[in-house]
DNA sequence: ACTGAGAGTTATATT
DNA sequence: AACTCTCAGT
């Protein structure tokens, strides 16, 4: 036993230690990039448990599902398996989930309740809309649906929001807001933000509840603790009342998702939540070079609000990092291949390999050099697999048998392959439905009351429900679903309307629906004691991370934000320029500056040896080509940490670029930025076109007169909103409006 | 009921 | 460029 105990502890430095060895109490770990947080997390777990604590005493909070695979991992290597298997690791979401579906005739829901997704949410709020008869032209659908959102997020209920709404906007957001829960309510459904809030409503009004799950969760441990929203901070809180043994590990310099409503205040705050806490730091990092922590702190430190913390490595000073200047998208992508393929032949594997971006836009240019020069590559994020149509489309009809409620996956799968049950048919029994606050199962059981429907349309109706109830009934009884999910989805005809379609497109699609049958077949086999409900929540709660391949050999491309707490050998940073990242919005505030470094702090600090960051003078955006500078971002780098680029040479295995832009752009180089004066450096950007000005009368070959109410933006990137005459406001990028002053 | 053309909109990150 | 929505024609 204490030979076990000391294997845990051994190797760990002393503050690691203190993390791991303290038990009892609150505790907050201050962990910065590369400290070993993980490594803490998973030995004070696997600490607890050789201290005879239970392992379903213990709740360990992640944020995305591979981060909890991974914690799960590494604890079974170090206690019995058995052991290791039985904590409750995961993420909030789905430890929620779970918590609810155990609990959920308490508030209004049975346990089949589905998961909406943002797809289905959308739909959700698009469909209220049109109930209330407001167009997507007076709120867009997507500006409502983030409303909601937020709302969610900030703990304010449909009620507080209609009282709070002023404007007409907000009171019609208000209707929607309203609408949407009701809706939901009727289709057994929750979205994202209720795995949340319910929790909270079910642990605030049922005290059994409550101190079964504090007494549950004797030992809650938080992972990101700087990225926990309002709700998610709520929740811990209820639940650690009574024991208060809580463990938050986070580093507010990587507090990258306050846009979802993640509070940066709750790791600030830590002290005054529990008075009793014990704060730990750890500053060694483990992962990267001299030179990439400096360069990461060298960034970080412009940021004014943060938690004072140095850190400091043992690891060798390392290469410099190498700024790449590209002429435009296409050449930085050529750029980076050059060298991925260069690293490559020099003894890395291309899975030690990453290339970042901002924008999962910028991801297409990539591929395309990379499938040129046969370079292997996932890409985290994106068109994932579980958001093809085609599989959506499976997966509804696996909702429906379900949970019959989920109007939603009725939508989507109702008339796909089509069966005469039109829109015009929709529309009636919409109509009926929404009026009679029910859900599309319960109208069609009612269906000879609803008018107007053709008789043809009642018959395609009623056929389709039989058929959805022949399967449910026989996936009840069945003792392999996966057998009966092949078996129904073939008589759908999804299958043979791909097939039939045969053009390149559908044959994929047709091609996918099989995959995902056959996936289906192995989660069965590898889970037979789960149920198609479980299937479906584990797929609704996934994140694009947790796709990521174990596919061996391949580089890897995702967004920054994909990449918090993964780490490579090497790491290129591309698109380092001006509106880009930082990526520029409308009215951004210092804050919204600070949290763009932070995502460059996050970036940088996934590199263990080498850094590459690249830019380009041109870029394709929004359809049209438009000139870039580089980032302020550079700028904030100790020159002395950088490389000088070696653009000059062509990247003769590829295409040759073009000579003249070359030429042109020849002897200002970026790479001698470290010898020319910054202020001489930054002349080259671009002049802001200042010769308009709000309140101008202006004339537009297109639209005629207009007057200039709003500008934004800076250079390149400026835009006016601009009232005119003809067409009333119209948003346009000055550069190519080509206005006249009048 | 379905299709296709055309218009219009929109480009941050995610459970 | 890519996507969605709308509307007119079949």
């Amino acid at each position: 036993m204490n030979n076990r105990i000391a294997e845990i502890t051994k190797g760990l430095n002393s503050e690691q230690e203190k993390g791991v060895t303290s038990m009892n109490g609150p505790v907050m770990i201050v962990a910065g990039a590369g400290s070993g947080k993980t490594r803490v997390l998973t030995h004070r777990i696997a600490y607890l448990l050789e201290h005879d604590v239970s392992p379903d005493k213990i709740l360990a909070l992640t944020f995305t599902n591979k981060a909890a695979k991974e914690m799960k991992e590494r604890i079974s290597s170090l206690v019995a398996p058995h052991l290791a298997e039985r904590v409750w690791a995961g993420t909030f979401h789905s430890i929620f989930a779970r918590i609810l579906r155990q609990t959920a005739s308490k508030i209004g829901y049975t346990s089949d309740f589905t998961i909406y997704d943002t797809d289905d949410s959308m739909g959700a709020v698009k469909r209220v809309m049109q109930n209330l008869g407001i167009s997507n032209q007076q709120i867009s659908h997507q500006v409502a649906r983030n409303a909601i959102s937020s709302a969610k997020n900030k703990m304010v209920t449909r009620k507080e929001y209609a009282q709070m709404a002023t404007s007409i906007q907000e009171k019609q957001l208000a209707l929607i807001y309203n609408e949407y829960e009701n809706y939901l309510q009727l289709n057994n459904s929750m979205d994202f933000d209720d795995l949340l809030i319910n929790l909270i409503v079910l642990l605030r009004q049922d005290r059994e509840v409550l101190e079964r799950y504090q007494n549950r969760f004797k030992y809650i441990l938080v992972d990101e603790y700087q990225d926990t929203n309002r709700p998610q901070y709520i929740a811990i809180k209820l639940l650690a009342e009574a024991h208060q043994n809580i463990c938050v590990v986070g580093d507010d310099a990587q507090s990258i998702y306050r846009w979802r409503g993640a509070d940066i205040q709750n790791i600030l705050h830590f002290k005054k939540d529990y008075p009793y806490s014990k704060i730990i730091r750890l500053e060694q990092n483990y992962r990267s070079t001299k030179t990439i922590l400096a360069a990461a702190d060298s960034i970080i430190k412009r940021n004014k609000n943060q938690i004072h913390k140095t850190l400091w490595t043992d690891n060798p000073e390392g290469e410099k990092i190498d700024l790449l200047r590209c002429n435009d998208d296409f050449d930085e992508a050529i750029k980076i291949a050059t060298r991925v393929d260069m690293f490559s032949r020099n003894g890395y594997s291309l899975n030690d390999i990453a290339v970042l971006y901002r924008t999962n836009a910028q991801s297409m240019v990539l591929e395309n050099a990379l499938r040129k020069s046969n370079i292997p590559y996932i890409i985290v994020g994106g068109i994932s697999f579980y958001k093809r149509k085609e599989i959506k489309d499976v997966l509804s009809y696996i909702r429906l048998l379900v949970n019959p409620k989920d109007d939603e996956a009725y939508y989507r799968i109702i008339n796909e392959p089509p069966r005469g049950i039109g829109q015009t048919t929709l529309k009636h029994v919409r109509h009926f439905s929404s009026s009679k606050q029910m859900c599309l199962s319960d109208a069609f059981s009612r269906i000879t009351e609803i008018g107007d429907l053709q008789q043809r349309a009642i018959v395609a109706i009623r056929d389709f429900e039989a058929f959805l109830n022949v399967y449910r009934e026989k996936i009840v009884h069945e003792e392999n679903p996966a057998n009966v999910i092949a078996e129904y989805i073939e008589t759908t005809g999804l299958l043979e309307m791909y097939k039939e379609m045969n053009t390149e497109e559908s044959l994929d699609r047709w091609n996918n629906v099989l995959q995902i049958l056959s996936d289906i077949k192995s989660f069965f086999k590898t889970n037979p004691e789960l149920t198609i409900a479980d299937y479906i929540q584990q797929i609704s709660l996934m994140s694009d991370i947790d796709e990521k391949d174990l596919k061996s050999g391949s580089l890897t491309l995702m967004t920054v934000h994909s990449a918090k707490g993964l780490e490579y050998p090497i790491v290129f940073i591309s698109g380092m320029e001006r509106g880009l990242f930082p990526l520029q919005r409308q009215d951004m505030h210092e804050e919204e500056e600070e949290e763009e470094r932070r995502l460059f702090y996050v970036g940088v600090t996934r590199a263990k040896e080498r850094l590459l960051l690249t830019y380009a003078d041109r870029r394709a955006r929004f359809g049209d080509v438009s000139e870039q500078s580089p980032s302020n971002f550079l700028r904030e780098i100790n020159p002395d940490l950088i490389n000088r680029p070696e653009y000059r040479k062509p990247a003769t295995s590829f295409t040759a670029p073009k000579p003249k832009l070359f030429a042109k752009k020849e002897d200002t180089s970026f790479g001698n930025f470290s010898q020319i004066p910054e202020q001489d450096y930054y002349s080259q950007i671009e002049p802001v076109n200042v010769s308009f000005k709000v309140g101008d009368i202006i004339k537009h070959p297109h639209f005629g007169k207009g007057k200039i109410m709003h500008l934004n933006g800076v250079g390149k990137q400026l835009k006016a909103v601009i009232k005119f005459d003809s067409i009333g406001n119209k948003n346009l990028m000055l550069e190519y409006a080509k206005l006249e002053k009048i």
